[in-house]
Formats: structure tokens, C-alpha cells, sequence
DNA sequence: CTGTATCCTTGTTGATACTG
DNA sequence: CAGTATCAACAAGGATACAG
């Protein structure tokens, strides 16, 4: 499995902009960050980096809550978690699919309708 | 054109639950409520009941900038004002009814796990 | 009818520091 | 490594009253 790109949510990428939101704020970029098979603690913190230890648990809790990912601690040190998507969690996969597609066909018009929308503003 | 449906944002339909957001808070449901035609503000009141004016406005002028829907004001006594869905907005009720979709489908699922959890936790 | 103006409560997110 | 504790900042959302 590879390792997760650092880059993968540049804050700097429009699709921060989407009206589109899966949970909390960092909720849906975990579930992508899982897609490929399960992750640790600080493995997630990788590409979620502007994500503080404390909300990053709190996503993850929340995720659990809700049956959307499994949480596997070995007793080992140090200490190894795992985080996991579950069936359930994977079924969420299609929205964010459909989500994403919408985004990437319509967010440019999005924000040509902002500045538009700017510029008669200031006028 | 039909009435808006008073009841169909229902409060204790466990959609409301759902995970997946569209804009703000409201937005996804005046989007929802612009589906089959221009409605006007007051019209949109009667569905959202637990919207205040302020807050309707705060979500319709967001909409507006983002080219979601158009405002149209006629001139006359007493005023009168129509949202209408651009081909823009109309390009969300795809994201959004595969939203709805897996809402149907997978939100048991969850609020089963969520009592799991919260039995667990109590415990 | 269609909003605006104020004020306020609350929830969410974050910074920083610390622990098993 | 994988978190927790504490505090702070901010923004979303709402209550209420009023205006064009």
C-alpha cells in the first residue's frame, strides 16, 4: 500500500471551496485517506496537516460513533493503532464519488459566479 | 405548481442526521424546495419553519453568489420576490440525490451503530 | 411582504502543553 | 506513538424587534 501524499489536500485546491461536506470538517478527507486499506494515528496526519491531535481523534471518534471505521489498538510499544473503514463506512464512497464528479465539472463555474458576483458588489 | 409540502422537512426524520451537507445548514433544503419551479421567500418559510428570516435571507443571498439561484424583485405593492434555480443549481440535485440515496439506504445502519456505541460507552 | 438590525448563545475548530 | 487537558477564538445559527 502506498504511503499517503502529503499533498493530497492542498489547501490551495478549490475543492476546499465545495458546498459538499461529508461529517465535520475533517471527516470526509479521512474516509479518503482509508480507501486504500487501513492507517494509523500519524499516518493520517500526514496529508491532514493543519489537523491537531485533538481534532483528529475527535473525527476519528465520531467516525467510530458511527460505525463508519474500526479502531484496533495493539499492545505493543510503542503503541500501534489502526484505523479502518468498514462496509458501512465503505458505502459512503459513492456519494463522495458523485460529490467529487459534481465538483470538478462545476466548481469552476462556482467560482466565475463569486467573482461575478464581487465585482457587483464593490461596483 | 404544487404548495411546498409543510411537512417535509419533518425534524423527526432521522435525515436530518445525515452525515452528508449541502452548503449551510438550510441550503440543501431551499434547493430542494426550488426543484419544481420559482417559490418565494415567503413561500420558502412555510416548510422551513425553523428558519428566521435572517437566517433564510443569510442562505439565500450565499446561494445567489454562487449562481445558485437567481432573485428576481418585481416592483410592486406589496413586494414580491422569486428564487429560481439557475442550470448551475440544477446541476447539485445530481450530488444530492445520490445523497438522498445513500441517506435511505445506510442511515439504519448508523443509528444502529450509534446505540452500539452508546450502550458500549455506558457500560 | 420581504427583508434588516442587534444582540446573544452555542458549537466547532484550533493552539499549546502535557501524559501513558 | 497516540493521544488528553485546558483554554481561546471564531463563526454559525438563532431570538427579537423593527423598517421600506
Amino acid at each position: 500500500m502506498q504511503p499517503l501524499d502529503p499533498d493530497m489536500f492542498d489547501p490551495a485546491c478549490p475543492s476546499s471551496v465545495s458546498p459538499i461536506r461529508i461529517g465535520d470538517k475533517w471527516g470526509g478527507m479521512v474516509i479518503l485517506c482509508l480507501t486504500q486499506g487501513p492507517r494509523r494515528f500519524s499516518e493520517l496526519r500526514v496529508p491532514l496537516r493543519r489537523v491537531t491531535p485533538k481534532v483528529l481523534a475527535e473525527t476519528l471518534r465520531a467516525l467510530e460513533r458511527d460505525g463508519f471505521v474500526t479502531r484496533t489498538a495493539y499492545a505493543e510499544i510503542p503503541p500501534r493503532v489502526e484505523y479502518e473503514l468498514t462496509p458501512l463506512g465503505r458505502t459512503l464512497l459513492e456519494p463522495i464519488a458523485a460529490c467529487r464528479e459534481w465538483a470538478s465539472r462545476n466548481l469552476p463555474a462556482l467560482l466565475q459566479a463569486r467573482e461575478a458576483y464581487e465585482s457587483r458588489a464593490s461596483a
